[in-house]
RNA sequence: GGGCCCGUGGUCCAGUGGUUAAGACAUCACCCUCACAAGGUGUCUGGGACCGGUGGUUACCGGGGUUCGAAUCCCCGCGGGCCCA
């Protein structure tokens, strides 16, 4: 057999991803009605062109998932889409194009979009395909084109007629650089240094001067009444009174306000529409008269007057200017302040009053805390999140965008009336710049004279009903509805998952997901946010390349536990590849004992050794852990039990202790190969939904033959065979185990090669099971570590020996006996450690402390001892737990016996 | 200002009331070479690895409390992060 030396994943991978494309293992099939179905509802992503680390993290998760319930039996559906609308094409058509929105025709300017979206998901296509993410692409779908956009422009039309959209005139956060409402979701708050100014105002009719401080001062044409808070002693006697704004001299009223913050500044604030968010509420409380002061583009409006025209920070300098000539600027001093600006623009977000349209969000408050509640999380604390969320928004949800490259709200106006005409169901996709509305006459004025709506959805308009357009909604296939697994990062919590929520639970009454699987960040090697400008970006065609996407897939696993943050880390993806190459190895050797013959053979027939059934108990007490794991989406525990077992128990152990037999003639070496082969196998399997393309070549390179299977990936998912666990061969198995590590470590401390031969070597204990269990395994110890004599007694050898101490076993004790432990310990303590010993050889341990009687068993203690060595020739080791007294006789220097080279060579004959 | 998360060896991370605190990376020492060096052929060679094995090293942020017993639960503080206002 032709079998490569190393394992190399770059050449591997995209053989196998090519394979399973044709063989078509990835698809849903709609036809089948038998499986029970498993859907993952995936966030589409913008389609940005690059693949984040953090992305692929994401979907290593959801790719886990899916391969694992395939191996199920579960029709697994796993979609992709594109969520196209999203302000960064926009941002990269504009700065690749020198222009901006407005330069070009509407129609001109989305096509430009389109072409760079596509260009961009070729390329971000490729590259999950090469990350080996097990998607069905036959569902592919993009918010841009007619066929999704129908959908989302449905909804808006069905939530509509249901009263649960409505359009409105509100306070909006804008983006004067974008010129458009953007939603609070997108709204960035960052530290910024700001110059606070303490103003002079003039109380009305009198010679006195009330000072206020305030960041803003090219808001005080809006300004209109100043707050302090309620009963503050040097403002309490002018609550009501009235003062003069300059520059120009509006006259307001002084009120009070639990909200003002009694340490800011003088204490005295200025309310202005709007400056802030907090303006905003003080408007609505106080019901307060607006001033528009600011108009799309940042700039000031009528009502600044003079300043009319100027752009905000023009307006502010001249502002200041003139109060400083007037006498009324007290002072300036800096601070650094929390704006918010524009997420992807970071330009500082204005607060405008606009006409817009409005998904009632606030009235289904009460629904979605509720689904949050229903729902299950993982982690668990992730509900919180959401729900804190949900509780703490204070306005409607806008959902109208002035932009160009996004779902059209389908809607027109009369011109004479202004009432909005939203289309008909039927009438969808419809864009109104181009369509007709659905009226040939206004109902409420008659007018025959209509405009489009210019306005345009808000992207995650598009992207919060993916679970209801995966089941085929409007015609809902409720084999699909709702989802089982929503996966997503824990910093869209609050959109992706809070919008997918509401709407579905507004479309369709209902939470659209069962369990919600958060993953944490990806952070650079640095520790810090991996990004660009910090220095510590690593794509992910660089992290696969080194070793490819499987080593990579297992840093992503191993990195963190579900839901933790994860540093980038190059160590763990070069584990990822040794952990793989140490599989390989041990196939390598394994390999020619790994055929159809074995596969075969019957079980009931072979002899099986204690060592066998050792190595076979504990894999299947792992098929058992790990689906268990997997079932709690606890991916970094699963993995680590595989990779410890694979590693230690089969590697290090396993197969050292069957080596001699599989070289020899040995009857039962048949028993070694099955167990072997199985055990290969199963892991193999076990290993498919994390490292799937080497699991693949393992599974094509020994196993394809003797399976129905053309994948591993088709083949199912292994089961506990619980006649298999078996405690009595697991303990046998750990003795071996121990010892052998014992003998290691005394050829290893001695410089001896392992493969020098020990004469002699005698074990007592003083337990006949154990002795028993010992006897069971000393040939695989002797076979294994070159062992000439090996004998095992019951009893002990005849050495001087001292009980240096009897200690309480705490973990029995303290639920037993709980306060009184304290007492043990102390009697203990001040016990002769061999009378102690002397008592507890008869089987109880009689004690006094306190006042009180107490009656110990031989295993409510330890007893420590020390052991001195009687002969010379002989060397004596002593194993605490259990209690084993190893007496080796080392090999006289001149009389080293070892393996002959040639000996050495036949045996690697018989194995190839 | 509010909410949430986190603090465990040099680094990362597991452990969430009960023996000696798990593992990975790192580092040091030693050993082996028979799946996990190289050459080669006749009953091997020289050689000793950036593979593998064995072992060593080093840890519960500080303070108080609850408890027979605390890394784990509670409180305070310090430090870091996230989200929101």
């Amino acid at each position: 057999m032709e079998v490569s030396k190393d394992y190399d994943p770059i050449k591997v991978e995209p053989r196998w991803q090519k394979r399973w494309e044709e063989l078509g293992i990835y698809g849903f099939d709609r036809e089948d009605k038998t499986k029970p179905t498993y859907v993952i509802d995936t966030p589409p992503p913008y389609p940005s062109g690059e693949f984040h680390m953090g992305t692929a993290l994401n979907w290593t998760y959801f790719d886990i998932v899916a391969r694992y319930k395939r191996m199920r039996g579960f029709n697994v559906l796993f979609p992709q889409g594109w969520d196209c609308h999203g302000l960064p094409t926009k941002v990269q058509v504009e700065k690749r194009y020198g222009i901006r929105k407005g330069d070009l025709p509407p129609e001109k300017f989305r096509e430009l979009c389109i072409k760079l979206t596509e260009k961009n998901i070729t390329h971000m296509r490729e590259e999950m395909n090469s990350l080996g993410f097990s998607i069905d692409w036959s569902t592919e779908y993009r918010t841009m084109d007619p066929d999704y956009y129908r959908r989302t422009q449905l909804s808006f039309v069905q939530l509509y007629k249901r009263g649960l959209i409505y359009r409105g005139e509100h306070p909006v956060n804008w983006c004067p650089r974008c010129e458009t409402a953007i939603a609070d979701a997108e709204v960035e708050y960052a530290d910024r240094e700001a110059t606070l100014s303490h103003i002079k105002f003039k109380r009305h009719g009198e010679d006195e001067y009330l000072t206020i401080a305030t960041t803003r001062p090219e808001y005080l044409p809006a300004c209109v009444v100043v707050a302090v808070y309620p009963g503050d002693e040097r403002y309490e006697k002018q609550v009501g009174k009235k003062v003069e704004v300059p520059p120009f001299g509006q006259v307001v009223e002084l009120i009070e306000d639990h909200e003002v913050d009694l340490e800011f500044g003088t204490g005295v604030v200025m309310v202005c529409t709007f400056g802030d968010k907090t303006d905003v509420r003080w408007v609505k409380r106080h019901k307060l008269p607006v001033v528009k002061l600011i108009d799309e583009k940042g700039n000031m409006s009528e009502a600044a007057g003079k300043y009319a025209g100027l752009t905000l920070e023009e307006c502010k300098r001249a502002i200041v200017d003139d109060l400083r000539k007037a006498g009324l600027l007290v002072k300036q001093e800096k601070l650094t302040q929390s704006v918010g600006a524009c997420w992807r623009c970071k330009t500082p977000v204005e607060i405008l009053t606009k006409p817009q349209w409005f998904m009632r969000v606030l009235d289904l408050k009460d629904k979605v805390i509720e689904g949050a509640k229903q729902v299950r999380w993982v982690p668990e604390h992730m509900r919180q999140r959401l729900i804190d969320w949900a509780e703490s928004m204070d306005w409607d949800w806008v959902i109208s965008r002035q932009r160009i490259f996004a779902t059209p709200i389908p809607a027109w106006y009369c011109t004479s009336c202004r009432e909005p005409i939203v289309a008909e169901e039927r009438q969808l996709p419809v864009t109104p710049a181009k369509d007709k509305p659905p009226v040939e006459r206004c109902p409420k004025c008659n007018s025959e004279s209509f405009e489009p709506e210019q306005d345009v959805l808000d992207t995650w308009m598009d992207s919060s009903i993916t679970i209801a357009v995966h089941a085929g909604w409007p015609e809902l296939d409720r084999r699909l509805f709702p989802a089982d697994l929503q996966p997503n990062g824990t910093d869209i919590i609050r959109t992706w998952d809070y919008y997918l929520l509401v709407r579905h639970l507004a479309l369709l009454g209902e939470a659209p997901y069962r369990t919600v699987l958060i993953n944490g960040m990806v952070f650079g090697e640095d520790g810090r946010k991996m990004s660009k400008s910090l220095g510590n970006y690593v794509d992910t065609t660089m992290a696969r390349g080194k070793y490819g996407t499987d080593a990579l897939r297992q840093w992503a696993v191993i990195g963190a536990s579900t839901g933790s943050d994860i540093p980038f880390n190059w160590k763990d993806v070069d584990f990822g590849y040794r952990f793989m190459r140490k599989f390989w190895n041990a196939a390598r050797f394994a390999g020619p004992h790994l055929n159809a013959k074995i596969a075969k053979l019957d079980p009931k027939k072979l002899k099986f050794r204690p060592i066998d059934r050792w190595i076979l108990s504990r894999l299947n007490r792992l098929i058992g852990q790990t689906t268990g794991w997997l079932e709690d989406f606890q991916f970094n525990h699963a993995m680590g039990a595989i990779q410890t077992f694979v590693w230690h128990e089969l590697c290090d152990m396993y197969i050292e202790e069957v080596k001699h037999r599989l070289y020899g003639d040995d009857l039962t070496a048949d028993a070694a190969r099955y167990a072997l082969y199985h055990v290969m196998l199963t892991a193999a399997k076990l290993l498919a939904p994390f490292t799937p393309h080497f699991s693949e070549e393992i599974y094509q390179t020994y196993f394809d033959k003797d399976h129905p299977y053309p994948s591993v990936h088709m083949s199912s998912w292994p089961e506990v065979n619980k006649k298999l666990i078996d405690e009595s061969a697991e303990r046998a198995g750990e003795l071996a185990n121990l010892i052998v590590g014992t003998l290691r470590q005394f050829k290893s401390e001695r410089k001896m090669a392992l493969s020098r031969e020990l004469p002699s070597v005698v074990i007592y204990t003083s337990s006949r099971e154990t002795a028993k269990q010992l006897k069971e395994v000393g040939d695989d110890i002797a076979g294994t570590m070159c062992v000439g004599k090996l004998n095992i007694k019951v009893g002990k050898p005849k050495l001087a020996e001292r009980v240096l101490a009897v200690e309480p076993e705490m973990a029995k004790l303290g639920p037993r006996l709980r306060a009184d432990v304290r007492l043990i310990v102390q009697a203990l303590r001040e016990a002769k450690p061999e009378d102690l010993a002397k008592q507890l050889a008869k089987g109880k341990l009689k004690l006094r402390a306190g006042g009180k009687r107490f009656e110990l068993a031989p295993e409510d203690v330890r007893v420590i001892k020390e052991t001195a060595s009687a002969g010379r020739k002989v060397e004596v080791i002593d194993i605490q737990k259990p209690a084993l007294t190893l007496l080796i006789t080392s090999p006289r220097s001149g009389l080293v016996r070892r393996r002959t080279r040639s000996t050495r060579r036949a045996r690697r004959r018989s194995a190839s």
